[in-house]
DNA sequence: TGCTCGGTGGTACTGAGTACCATAATGACG
DNA sequence: CGTCATTATGGTACTCAGTACCACCGAGCA
């Protein structure tokens, strides 16, 4: 592992990127509990106060811009149309992974870090947090009222934040040339999972209808040759919708094996 | 909201109970920046020296048991058999609910605080990452060698989480008396979004034969009326394989609205 | 009585973070 | 060029969490 600072895309005064810079440094030689304040200044050939004034927290150096990131996600978020929700969501997500990639080897240095030290890591994941409920907020006004569209609203958000941080930590661990194909395939896999329809969303439309949506997983086969599992699977959807309206609960997905 | 020690059910000697009532009451009186360790200490009748010896930090006080909810956790999974997973996670995160449930206002009262001190909300945030990696491995471990095995595993850890949060936040915030009877429903909506059948996994057996599995959505519905859906489905579906294959990732699920 | 031993209190220290003040560098304006 | 206001900086002193260490007290025991 290299040394030497980070590259990457500095973003900030000269005199915050010598401290960031004397800060990784140091941490990564001594360890980050090891390190003081007043030695990172010295380095940097600054002022104790100076560091303070610049991160507000020792903590801080290693989340420089993390403020900035969610308010461009919270931008990118407000400025979509209601209709292309799971797009906003991917798309503000992609803006997350982009700035980490840009990063270069300053993420993989605080990535280091965010491993080992347990202070550091508690702040990641609170960081992430907050991109969750950015998105779940979003998500949550365009499911509309359903019962249960809170927590489908939570659990669409937590998947859009896990898959993302799965990318990203296989770019992170060197285990991937090309995160953002992987990012792709991961958000069409949870789109898919959450996403109610292809054609367009029929969340908004409530279940007040009678009709039907067909899910058809690992297929070729002949359409004919399902159609009793089809009869079966309508049967029992039929008795789990009933079951699950005392509840006030989502709607039916029973899955069934073709015989 | 009383004021008073909290009730539940203490576990620990006389004088941790003393020093966790203590910090509790100086908690929501002067709020928790404002309350020294000193004045707690002193307000319990005993030594600074005394209130780190019997919790490590200041945020301690505010999480007793954490540790020994989590090693239940592992040990509830490590005990169940590889078959049913789902079951095991379910009753593992069960566990962590009946946990807060026993708590009664004590865990109202830590929920208040959590709330308002980003740092303790880090603190917990941190400690619910810890069971999503115990329940993350543990469906790794089922999920067998497949490609998107793991980020399969890490979405469904977490929306079982995600879950349980949100039926525990909404027990917390007072909107539910039946909160276990709100989990297993949440409980079930996770599953039959993340299993792959209600007859069993078919994880396991990848994708290798070319059988189908068909979800239904919001019948009733003639079957044979969603023939041509169907067919389409397929057809889709069928595309959208290929596309994934390229990517070595999940299953295709294609929904298709009825004509 | 003398002994150990677990629990306790006190004291002193380090280091993060805050408040406040003094001062140098900068730049606008006369 | 001089003056004033602004701004960045350095320094000092303080609070408080957390750690290390030592002294002590009381219970049991020979």
């Amino acid at each position: 592992m290299p040394t030497g600072s980070p590259t990457g895309s500095p973003t900030g005064s000269p005199t915050e990127e010598r401290l960031r810079a004397a800060a990784f440094e140091l941490f990564e030689q001594q360890g980050y509990d090891a390190t003081t304040v007043e030695s990172i200044a010295e380095r940097a050939g600054v002022g104790r106060t100076t560091f303070f004034r610049a991160f507000g927290s020792k903590e801080d150096v290693i989340f420089p811009d993390h403020t900035d990131v969610l308010a461009r996600v919270r931008q990118r978020l407000a400025a979509s149309a209601a209709a292309d929700t799971p797009t906003a969501v991917t798309e503000a997500a992609r803006l997350v992974l982009r700035r980490y990639l840009d990063e270069g080897d300053l993420a993989r240095a605080r990535y280091r870090l965010t491993r080992t030290i347990p202070a550091l890591r508690s702040r990641e994941i609170a960081h992430l947090q907050q991109y969750q409920q950015e998105f779940r907020d979003h998500i949550r006004r365009w499911t509309g009222e359903q019962p249960g569209a809170d927590l489908r609203a939570e659990l669409m958000a937590s998947s859009v934040v896990v898959a993302h941080n799965h990318v990203l930590r296989r770019w992170l661990r060197g285990l991937t040339d090309d995160p953002e194909r992987e990012f792709d395939a991961a958000m069409a896999q949870v789109l898919r999972t959450h996403a109610p329809s292809v054609t367009g969303d029929d969340w908004a439309d409530g279940r007040a209808d009678g009709g039907a949506t067909v899910v058809v997983l690992r297929s070729p086969v002949d359409p004919e040759a399902v159609l009793p599992a089809l009869r079966r699977a309508l049967a029992q959807a039929e008795q789990a919708e009933q079951a699950e309206q005392a509840e006030g609960n989502g709607r039916a997905t029973d899955p069934v094996e073709p015989s």
